[in-house]
DNA sequence: ACCTCCACGCAG
DNA sequence: TGCGTGGAGGTA
C-alpha cells in the first residue's frame, strides 16, 4: 500500500493507466500513469522517459489492472503530443507486421513515427525590407544588397543574401544601421490540393475500360486487389491516376508507392500535369523538416496524394482510401534490414485492415501476383498494347557462341553495327549490363593471383573512375595497385569481364564521334543528380546511354530506339529460385525503354543460350509462355506461392561458432510434419564484413503459420551470446 | 592507477 | 534500440 497521508483520498488506485508502444527493439507495451488533466486516448502520440532518455510513445491501450510489482516504479506520461492520434488500423498493421515479420512491435513502429525531431510549429523566418537611407559607409556589397531590396518589399533574408552575393552578416549590418527592418515572413500558403479535374487525358478504347474498372474500384471504398496489367507505353500511369482523381474527389488520401530509385523527376511532372502541382514525396532523401512537414500533413489530413518508397507504407493517414503499387514485381519493394518486410504483401494487408482497394501495377507482375489474379484472387485489368500506335520493341538474340565479340571485347559486331545504324539515324542506343565499375575481376598474368576482399567473400571490383577496386559487399576500397602483391610482377594486372565503365571505354573506341553516358547507382550520388542526369538524355545530348539496371526503371526517352542487352545470361547463373523471373522481368523492363514514342523500338540480347525458356520467351514476346513455364516449376517444386518459405541467417566472427550454433539451432527446431527444415549450408556469400554465415531454409505448405512456428522454435532454442547472430526473414527475396 | 573496448542487461 | 555498467585487457 502507498502511505501518502496528504493526498487525502488520492490513492494509487485511482490513478489512470496506459499501455504504450516505444519505438524501440521492445515487443511489450510499457505502463505509464496518465497525469491528472491529460486527455489520452488510444493511439495518442506521447513523450514518456524510458531509462535514462526521453522517447516517443504511442498509447496502445487502457490498463485497467496495471501489474502490482510495478506500482510504485511506474513513471508519468511526459507529454501530449498535439498530432492526431494513430488509427486503429495503423496500430493493428504494426501488430500485424510484427507477428508476421517476427520483429518487435516497437522496431515496426518506429516505421510510422520517422519524423524526427523537427515536429511542432514552423519555424518563423525573418524577411528584410528597405525603410531607412542609405548607410554612412556605402560598400559594394551593400550597395548590391540595397538594389535587390529597392522595392521596398518584404524579402527572405537568406534568399537577399544570395541574390546579392553577399554573406548575411552585410545584411545584419545595414540592420544595425537602420537602412533595412528586419520583420517576420508571413508564412507560405499551403500548397494548393492536386485538382483531379485540371487536366483529364483522352483515352483510348481500350484505356477507357480500363479506366471505368480503376474509378469504379476507387469508389468502391472497400477493400479489393487489382493487377493493372499493361506493357511498357501502355499508358499504366494515366490509368491508375483515375483511381487517385476518384480518390481525391471523394476527399480521401491516395498513397502511391514506387520502387526507390523511381521517384524521378519525370514521374513528378506526369502527375503535375494531370493534376496541377507535385504530390507530396516521402522517401529517405528528404530533409529533416520536410520530414516533419510532410509527416504533419499526412496524418492531419491536408496531403489529398502521397508518392513514396517503401516505407510510405507506415505513414499516419488521416483518411487513406487507396493503395497503388507501381512496378509491384520490383525487388526494391523487400526490406531487407531491420523489418524485414515486403512492402506490396504489406500494402495488401493494410488494405485490408483498411477495408480499402489497392492497385498493384507491372508489366510484368511476380509470379505470386500473376497467381492471385489467375485464381480470381485479384482483379485483371488488362492494358493490352501500347498507346499512341507505338508496338511493342522487335527483340532479337544474338548468339556469342557464333558471334562473338574480338577478344577482350564485349559488343558483338552485329549489335556494334546496330549501334553504328541508330546513331547515323539521329537515334538513342542503351547498352544495359547489370554490372557496376570497369571489371569484375583483377588477375596477375604472371602468378594468377587474384584480388579478393579480405573481409568478404567476394572479388575486388575494378573502378577505374574512382582509381580504386573495391568490394560490393562491405565498401572496402585500396587503390588501383601497378605491382601483383603476390609475385611482384609489374604492368602484370589485367582486367577480366565487363563492368559499365569499360563498356562505356568499348564505345568510345567504336563510335568515337557518340557522346556516351554511364548511369550507374555508384556513380549517383543524390535523387537530385540522376533527375539532372536524366533529364539531359531525355533532351538528347547522350547518343550512347550505359546503364546498370537503374535504366530499367520507369523513365522515359524519346529518341531510344535500340537497346542492346549485353550479357542477358548474367541473372541466370546463381542458383537462385527467382533467377528466371527476375531476367524476364529485367530484360522486359530494360528492352521496353526502346520506341515508345516512334514505335520502331528493337532490342537485341547477346546471350550463350538462345534456347533457354526465358530467352525464348522474350524473342517470341510470348509471356503466356513465360508464367506458364515458371508457374508449373514453382507448383512442382512447392515454391511460393505455392509453398512458402523462410531464411534463418546465422552469422558470427567466426566459422566454428557460426556453424556450432546453426547445428544446435537445427537440432532444436520442433518437429512438424509440415516443415522441411534445409541446412545449415554455408551461406551463397560466406563471408561478408569478416563474418562467417550459415543458413537454414523453412519450407511448408502454403496454408502453414510459418510465423508462429518459428516464434516457438525460437523460444526454446538456445540464445545467441557474443557475437553470434540470427536473422530471420520470412519470404525471402534473395537468397544470398 | 587509469583508459578503452565490448558484451550484457535493462527500460514501466 | 540505445545506454549504463562492469570486467578484461592494455598502457603509463
Amino acid at each position: 500500500m502507498d502511505h501518502a497521508p496528504h493526498l487525502g483520498a488520492h490513492s494509487t488506485t485511482s490513478t489512470r493507466v496506459v499501455d504504450v508502444l516505444v519505438p524501440v527493439a521492445l515487443n511489450q507495451t510499457y505502463s505509464y500513469r496518465v497525469p491528472r488533466g491529460m486527455e489520452l486516448v488510444a493511439g495518442d502520440v506521447v513523450g514518456v522517459a524510458l531509462g535514462p532518455r526521453e522517447v516517443l510513445a504511442v498509447v496502445w491501450g487502457e490498463n485497467a489492472n496495471p501489474d502490482p510489482r510495478l506500482h510504485n516504479r511506474l513513471k508519468d506520461v511526459a507529454e501530449k503530443l498535439d498530432v492526431p492520434p494513430l488509427k486503429g488500423e495503423l496500430r493493428s498493421l504494426v501488430d500485424w507486421v510484427a507477428n508476421y515479420t517476427l520483429s518487435s512491435r516497437g522496431m515496426v513502429l518506429r516505421m510510422c513515427l520517422r519524423m524526427g525531431e523537427h515536429l511542432g510549429p514552423e519555424r518563423v523566418r525573418l524577411g528584410v525590407r528597405l525603410v531607412g537611407a542609405p548607410p554612412q559607409r556605402m560598400t559594394p556589397a551593400r550597395r548590391r544588397v540595397v538594389a535587390v531590396l529597392s522595392d521596398h518589399l518584404l524579402h527572405g533574408k537568406s534568399e537577399t543574401a544570395h541574390e546579392a552575393g553577399v554573406s548575411t552578416g552585410v545584411i545584419d549590418g545595414l540592420v544595425d544601421e537602420g537602412t533595412l527592418t528586419t520583420e517576420p515572413m508571413p508564412n507560405a500558403p499551403p500548397p494548393s490540393p492536386p485538382d483531379p479535374s485540371y487536366a483529364q487525358p483522352e483515352f483510348s478504347r481500350e484505356q477507357r475500360t480500363a479506366v471505368d474498372t480503376m474509378r469504379a474500384l476507387a469508389a468502391s471504398g472497400s477493400f479489393h486487389v487489382a493487377l493493372l496489367d499493361g506493357v511498357t507505353g501502355s499508358g499504366k500511369t494515366e490509368v491508375y491516376f483515375e483511381a487517385v482523381a476518384e480518390i481525391i474527389r471523394r476527399r480521401k488520401q491516395a498513397l502511391i508507392l514506387m520502387p526507390e530509385i523511381a521517384l524521378t523527376g519525370q514521374f513528378l511532372d506526369r502527375f503535375s500535369q494531370r493534376f496541377g502541382v507535385r504530390p507530396i514525396e516521402w522517401h529517405s532523401e528528404l530533409t529533416p523538416r520536410t520530414r516533419a512537414r510532410n509527416w504533419a500533413a499526412i496524418s492531419a489530413g491536408d496531403a489529398p496524394v502521397v508518392v513514396g518508397a517503401r516505407s510510405a507504407l507506415f505513414l499516419p493517414y488521416a483518411n487513406l482510401g487507396l493503395i497503388v503499387v507501381d512496378e509491384e514485381h520490383d525487388q526494391s519493394y523487400k526490406q531487407d534490414d531491420g523489418v524485414h518486410y515486403h512492402a506490396r504483401d504489406m500494402a495488401v494487408v493494410r488494405g485490408h485492415i483498411a477495408k480499402i482497394p489497392v492497385v498493384l501495377a507491372s508489366a510484368t507482375p511476380s509470379v505470386e501476383t500473376e497467381v492471385n489474379a489467375r485464381k480470381n484472387r485479384y482483379q485483371r485489368v488488362v492494358l493490352p498494347r501500347r498507346f499512341g500506335g507505338a508496338t511493342m520493341p522487335h527483340i532479337e538474340a544474338i548468339d556469342l557462341r557464333r558471334e562473338a565479340p574480338p577478344r577482350g571485347r564485349f559488343i558483338s559486331p552485329h549489335l556494334a553495327q546496330e549501334i553504328q545504324n541508330a546513331i547515323e539515324r539521329r537515334e538513342q542506343a542503351l547498352l544495359f549490363l547489370n554490372r557496376r565499375g570497369y571489371a569484375p575481376l583483377t588477375l596477375c598474368r604472371a602468378c594468377g593471383h587474384r584480388f579478393a576482399c579480405t573481409i568478404c567473400d567476394a572479388w575486388l571490383v575494378d573502378h577505374r573512375f574512382r582509381q580504386r577496386l573495391v568490394c560490393h559487399h562491405c565498401g572496402f576500397s585500396m587503390p588501383r595497385p601497378h605491382i601483383c602483391p603476390h609475385c611482384a610482377a609489374e604492368e602484370s594486372l589485367v582486367a577480366v569481364g565487363p563492368g559499365v565503365e569499360r563498356l562505356q571505354e568499348e564505345a568510345a573506341s567504336l563510335f568515337p564521334n557518340a557522346r556516351t553516358m554511364v548511369l550507374s547507382s555508384d556513380l549517383i550520388t543524390s535523387i537530385e543528380t540522376m533527375r539532372s542526369e536524366l533529364n539531359e538524355i531525355a533532351q538528347g545530348r547522350v547518343d550512347i546511354i550505359i546503364g546498370t539496371q537503374l535504366v530499367a526503371k520507369g523513365h522515359h526517352f524519346p529518341r531510344l530506339n535500340l537497346v542492346g542487352v549485353v550479357d542477358a545470361d548474367l541473372g541466370l547463373g546463381n542458383g537462385d529460385p527467382r533467377a528466371a523471373e527476375r531476367t524476364w522481368q529485367l530484360l522486359n523492363q530494360v528492352i521496353g525503354r526502346a520506341g515508345r514514342d516512334q514505335g520502331r523500338g528493337v532490342g537485341y540480347m547477346q546471350t550463350h543460350q538462345p534456347e533457354h525458356p526465358v530467352m525464348k520467351a522474350l524473342i517470341a514476346c510470348d509471356r503466356e509462355a513465360f508464367y506458364a513455364s515458371e508457374i508449373e516449376a514453382r507448383e512442382r517444386t512447392g515454391y511460393p506461392p505455392f509453398g512458402r518459405l523462410a531464411s534463418l541467417i546465422i552469422s558470427a566472427g567466426d566459422r566454428a561458432t557460426a556453424e556450432g550454433y546453426a547445428r544446435k539451432l537445427a537440432g532444436s527446431a520442433p518437429r512438424e510434419e509440415q516443415v522441411l527444415l534445409l541446412g545449415p549450408a554455408e551461406a551463397p556469400l560466406a563471408v561478408i564484413k569478416g563474418r562467417y554465415r550459415f543458413r537454414l531454409l523453412l519450407k511448408s505448405a502454403r496454408g502453414f503459420d510459418l510465423s508462429d512456428y518459428l516464434r516457438h522454435w525460437l523460444a526454446v532454442a538456445p540464445k545467441t551470446t557474443g557475437n553470434l547472430k540470427l536473422e530471420v526473414d520470412v519470404d525471402p527475396q534473395s537468397f544470398l
